[in-house]
DNA sequence: ACCCTTGGGAAGTGCCACTATCCAAGCATC
DNA sequence: GATGCTTGGATAGTGGCACTTCCCAAGGGT
């Protein structure tokens, strides 16, 4: 298909398109002369996931490149490949490590992942922006003086720690190793909005059940 | 204090504050003369919530403020006031009613949340961003063609019911009333980022425990 | 009286995700 | 084979947003 019929399908514009494609998020079509290239339904998928991506998960566009170079990196181990990817999403700014809050955030952290024996997380600790984001979270609820019980964190990770084992027996359904990688990134970074909306609709939900209309 | 001293003690310049004091995020401060206004302990209180919702948040500065206008009316129910803090937060772009993967994933949530016995959730339908976002996170996983087992979504809804159980008990713990509308709404956007973080930690946890670093 | 500080307002900045315009090279039709 | 519409690529422009800089008149301390 020509890069019309890819808009078309899509409901992207071609200006868009070509945005896209400058910014190396699609590779080129298949040239066919001077004034035509030739796109397949493999770009249709692609652009949709990139479109995906950047509406509903609200990713930057370098960002978005970052990620798919990640996914489409035929060198690195499938954790090591879904890390590299989800490293590359949105981030909280670099935390302050001189400031107090931030460094009591820190031992809040480890000692969570201690409790729940999260080894493997625990070894990423120093790289991985989740717990970066985990701390500067936890730092900022603390900052504006709440009384957060560590027993909370820890319900809470459980928790998502469930919704994690249901994201990766997902993933197991997919047959090939390329399409799993994509459905990972796919997965966490959509499910995290439906997370959110759920998240957002319980409280609702929870909020009248408890006290009414009111 | 003054403001060079509320920049100070909040970490926020000078320029900052006046920004937010112009876009109506901030109370003005009380008016000594023509070159002086006074701030409080409730101003850092504040402008520490606006900042905190703003970097960590990422909710644009116009929804702060719509969002603080309901946190302050007093005239509303908790129910309502809550709802209408949370239905102020950043939306997805409004769906194609007439798609028919946006039909399709209507349907889907009704009968979720039939299945939950959301009653209350149910009524709201019609106006919640929650459930519109919950709509188009899964019109558009179904429009990138994975098929989603919807006891998956069940699933993922009581995981989150859980959450907002936990989120609402904190906040019972807080004594006066106007406090529990800022507790919910600083629960419900800080909550987030901290849910989200702790996804990705469980997920690469998890990646790691069944796949090691392969 | 002098000068530094203060708060307020207007205008400017930098970033980002597009979007509009231009252009030369096809292809389609007459 | 001339004409005119379409195509894809490149460049520059747009609009929104979150600040930030600049300027000013009015205070207040010494």
């Amino acid at each position: 298909m020509r890069l019309a019929e890819l808009s078309e399908r899509s409901g992207v514009s071609t200006a868009t398109i070509k945005y896209y494609l400058r910014e190396g998020l699609l590779t080129p079509g298949r040239q066919i002369n001077a004034t035509t290239a030739e796109y397949d339904e493999e770009h249709l998928r692609r652009l949709r996931l990139v479109r995906a991506m950047i509406q509903v998960g609200r990713v930057p566009v370098a960002t978005v490149r970052e990620v798919l170079r990640h996914v489409d990196d035929d060198s690195l181990g499938r954790t090591i490949r879904l890390g590299a990817a989800l490293w590359a999403l949105p981030q909280v700014p670099e935390p302050d490590e001189e400031d107090e809050h931030i460094r009591a955030a820190h031992r809040e952290v480890d000692q969570l992942l201690e409790t729940l024996g999260w080894s493997n997380a625990r070894a990423l600790v120093t790289i991985s922006p989740a717990y970066r984001s985990l701390v500067v979270a936890i730092a900022t609820f603390r900052r504006l003086g709440y009384d957060w019980d560590p027993e909370l964190n820890l319900a809470y990770a459980r928790l998502m720690h469930q919704a994690a084992v249901l994201d990766l027996d997902f993933v197991e359904t997919h047959p090939s190793e390329a399409e799993k990688v994509e459905t990972a990134v796919a997965g966490a970074i959509f499910v995290e909005p439906m997370l959110q909306a759920l998240h957002r609709l319980a409280q609702e939900e929870e909020s009248a059940r408890r006290y009414g209309f009111e």
